[in-house]
DNA sequence: ACCTGAACACCGTTCAAGT
DNA sequence: ACCTGAACACCGTTCAAGT
C-alpha cells in the first residue's frame, strides 16, 4: 500500500552490529499472536499450541507474548472466538426453526471440525467472547421464534453445545493421535482394523451384545453419529413446543 | 497375615549404610500405581496426575513407573477401568428398558463426577477395558431387550456415550479451575455471579434474545440440565422400537 | 509501554548402569 | 526382572533489566 521504494538487501555495513535475530516483521499484537496460534493449531493441533511455539513462530521469546495476553487461557479463548467468526448464521425463520437449528449445528460442526481440536477449549466453558455469543444469539433466536419455552430454549442451547463440542472431539481426536509423520487417513484406517480385531477377540460369554453386533459398533462415520444425535435433539427440542405461544 | 512376630524399629547398627530413602513399603505393582494415581485423581484433579507426581508419592523416581506401565496414555486409561469398575450394573427387564437405561445413565454420571475430571480420559476413546466394556454391554443389553435395532444402539451408545462425558466434564471444570486452596462452592458461586454480571452488561441491541433470558441461561443446575438431556435422548432411541422385534 | 534473557519450578520419556 | 540417577528436550510464568 505505501509508496515507498522496496527497501534492497544490503550487506551489513563495516562496525555496524547486527541485530542478535531478524526483528519480528510485523509489531506484536494480540491479533497477530492469534493468528499465529490458529495457524499452528491448524497444522499440528492444539496440543502444540504452547507460549513457548507460538513465540518461536513469531521470532521472539515467550515472555512477550504476556504483554498482548494474561496466559494461555486466554490464548486459548481467544483463538476460540476467533474460529467460531467463521461460522455462518442464519435469518431466522419462524416457518423452519427446526431446519435452521439443525443445519446451524452443521455449520458449527464444519468450522469446528475445520481447526482441528479446538472445540476441547469450547468443553466445560462459558461463551463470552463477541462472536460465541453470536452464535449462541442465533440459537436461541431460533428456537424462540419456534415457540420453545425459553426455560427450555436455555437448556437446550446447552445440551446442543455440549453434544456439538464432543461430537468434534471424537472425530478430530484420531487425527491428534497420529504420529506427525503418517498420512492421517492412513493411520485412522490402520486404527479402526485394530478395534475390530480387539472386539472380534472378546469372549462371547461375558460380553455376549457386544460380540453380536461388532459391526454394527465399528460402523464409525462420524457424520452419520452426528445426524442420528442431532436429529433427536431437535425433534425433543420441538416436542417442548406450547402451542399457544407459537406465531402464526 | 503371615506368622512372624512384627519387626521392631531398631536404630541402625554401626557401620551399616543407611539406604538413601526409605524404599516403598510395597513392591511397585501396576495396580498399586493406579491405586496412587487415583488418589491424586480424586484430591487434585487430573491435570495434577503425573508421572513425576505419583512416582513421587510412591516414593521413587518416574522412570521407575515405566516398568509396569507404558506410558501417561495407559495409565490414564488404566484409570478410567478402574473407575467404570463402580458403576452398578442392572439385571435388564424388558418392560422397564427406558427407565433402567436412564437409571444406568445416572450411575455412570455419578460415579465420573464422583472422581473429578476422569471423563476427559474417556471422551473421544474407544472403549478397551474389561469394565468399560462392561458398561457398554449393560447399555447394549438394555436397548436390545427393549427390541432397538442394532443399528440404532451401536449408534446410541456412542451418543449417549458422549452426552454422559461432556456433561461430566461440565459438571467437575469448575473444580479444576478452582484456586487450590479456595473452598471449591464458595468459589463456584463467586464464578457464577461474575458471568452474570457479565450477560447483563451485554448490549441488548447486538444480543436481544441473550439479554432476554438471563436468568434461564444461568440456571446452571448441572443435575437439571443433565436430566432435560438424558430424556430428549432415552425418548429419542425409543422412538425408533421396531414392534415386531420386540418380546413380549 | 513494550520487549527481552534468564531463571524457576515443573513436564514425559529414554537409557545406561546397577542389583 | 526390576529399579534407579541422570539426562534430554520440552512446558507456563515471573521478573529485573533494558530500550
Amino acid at each position: 500500500m505505501a509508496t515507498t521504494r522496496p527497501e534492497p538487501e544490503l550487506p551489513t555495513p563495516p562496525g555496524r552490529k547486527p541485530r542478535r535475530t531478524a526483528p519480528p516483521r510485523q509489531p506484536l499484537t494480540q491479533e497477530f499472536i492469534v493468528d499465529t496460534a490458529i495457524r499452528v493449531l491448524d497444522a499440528e493441533g492444539l496440543e502444540a499450541v504452547t507460549m513457548r511455539r507460538v513465540a518461536q513462530e513469531l521470532g521472539t521469546g515467550p515472555a512477550s507474548l504476556y504483554a498482548h495476553v494474561s496466559g494461555k487461557e486466554e490464548l486459548r479463548e481467544l483463538m476460540l472466538d476467533r474460529v467460531a467468526a467463521e461460522i455462518r448464521l442464519p435469518v431466522p425463520d419462524p416457518e423452519r426453526w427446526q431446519e435452521q437449528l439443525h443445519e446451524l449445528a452443521s455449520e458449527i460442526r464444519r468450522v469446528f471440525t475445520s481447526h482441528r481440536d479446538i472445540a476441547m477449549v469450547s468443553m466445560g466453558m462459558v461463551p463470552t467472547g463477541p462472536h460465541l455469543l453470536d452464535v449462541a444469539e442465533a440459537q436461541l433466536a431460533l428456537m424462540r421464534a419456534g415457540g420453545v419455552p425459553k426455560e427450555i430454549a436455555g437448556i437446550a442451547v446447552d445440551t446442543l453445545g455440549m453434544f456439538l463440542d464432543a461430537g468434534a472431539i471424537e472425530d478430530t481426536i484420531h487425527l491428534t493421535k497420529a504420529p506427525p509423520g503418517a498420512d492421517p487417513w492412513e493411520y485412522f484406517q490402520k486404527y479402526i482394523g485394530e478395534v475390530r480385531a480387539y472386539f472380534n477377540a472378546l469372549p462371547p460369554d461375558r460380553y455376549p451384545v457386544v460380540s453380536g453386533m461388532v459391526d454394527e459398533l465399528i460402523a464409525m462415520d462420524g457424520e452419520q453419529r452426528f445426524e442420528f444425535g442431532l436429529g433427536l435433539l431437535v425433534r425433543g427440542i420441538a416436542s417442548y413446543v406450547e402451542d399457544e405461544e407459537r406465531p402464526g
